[in-house]
DNA sequence: TTACCTTGTCGTAATAATTCGACAAGAAAA
DNA sequence: TTTTCTTGTCGAATTATTACGACAAGGTAA
């Protein structure tokens, strides 16, 4: 019955008009992709989504008002059904991982072929996830070594998510902002952070940071 | 005589196949503006305009291989009169500047209306600049700067130490014992350091002094 | 099941850092 | 030689950040 019209009907969510152009123009070029909504904030993501209906969302990580995680994690508790395609800039094996394990269905960097953008959000539609071959193997990788993990990997995703924001010089209160949570939580994930990695001050994760292409 | 054809012949240079879909999509909608190439490395970028004759460059700044920095200033050397419109994730105040100094015709963040990038090129095929409003406020206030050295040479002697110590993560009170004065004196270095170098937080100097093997 | 970690969260109190003038000495420009 | 700009310096009043201690929920090892 749901094959007759066959359309897969997505939301596109980024804050770069360019990028949303160039989404739309990707999909617009298929039968059964079928951009019906955008947003360029996090907030208007879940707006949108209250009123109309979407197969897909294929979402941004940086995004004002709500970033990527955040919307993610409340999709997951209103909408867990709702396969997400996670777009962005930062390498796959950096945060990909992150992403599905926070219950994204699919997560593509932006160099990303267009074929591959298609692939996904119809793999997810249909229930399925995504993962690009250079993903996979980096997981089938990760299953025999559980030791040589490199610093950052041990922290929790929490953990993380407050480094990078440290690494790429957030200050405090912001990131307090961001996350609604208080600055002196944010402290505290950052003493942790500074712990399990061995180091001492902000400089050092930045640096950290740079040096591992957590960056870019 | 070059008014018969009357196109704008355009080089896309972007890592992001999103972005460079969402570029050629934006810019097939006018009559007069034609995507004749494109690049996802900087590589690629000084290869190919060797080979095809365009008439303006539309440049992400961060590239694999070599980056929109790099890029530009080689084509200022081959190429000196190919107008360039740098577009990147980074607002105006951030880095515009620079790159208007360094020789861009353009500079647009990709959150920019469609419509500003189109009328960025054809302002820069002319031979124009395009400055948005947002900028050129910026500019009129920078109007005096020097515009030749290495940004940290324009430090005094005693920024620099202050802009070194900072850089290699020396908390503000370590700064102000060793060198003996006041932590609001290194307080002050650090927001003059930041005006000159156009910069806003620590993590942006600490970055750059790694970038320019200012550290070790 | 109990005891023990890890994580995410926060408040209070203590510290550190920033902002915003200010001022004087020297350099540079007019 | 005035005048203006740049530098180095500071204090008071704010703000931002950290340290520390705590607690609950979930996971894990025993």
């Amino acid at each position: 019955m749901s094959e007759i019209i066959g359309n897969i009907r997505v939301l596109i969510a980024d804050d770069h008009a360019v990028v949303r152009q160039g989404l739309k123009h990707i999909l617009s070029k298929t039968a059964d992709l079928l951009v019906v909504e955008e947003a360029e904030t996090g907030l208007e993501v879940l707006e949108k989504i209250q009123h109309v209906h979407i197969d897909v969302l294929v979402m941004d990580v940086e995004m004002p008002q709500k970033n990527g995680w955040e919307v993610l994690s409340e999709l997951k508790i209103h909408y867990p059904k709702l396969p997400v395609v996670i777009l962005s800039i930062y390498s796959e094996d950096q945060f990909g991982l992150r992403f599905l394990k926070a219950g994204a269905s699919g997560y593509l960097t932006k160099t990303s072929a267009p074929d591959q953008l298609v692939e996904a959000i119809r793999r997810v539609a249909k229930g399925g996830k995504y993962v690009s071959p250079n993903l996979a193997e980096r997981l089938v990788l990760d299953l025999g070594k559980d030791h040589e993990k490199p610093l950052h990997e041990v922290l929790s995703d929490r953990e993380f998510q407050v480094f990078h924001m440290i690494a790429v010089g957030k200050p405090l209160k912001e990131i307090a902002e961001e996350l609604s949570i208080s600055t002196t939580t944010v402290s505290t994930h950052r003493a942790r952070i500074l712990e399990k990695m061995n180091m001492k001050t902000n400089a050092d994760l930045i640096l950290y940071a740079s040096h591992n292409g957590l960056l870019s």
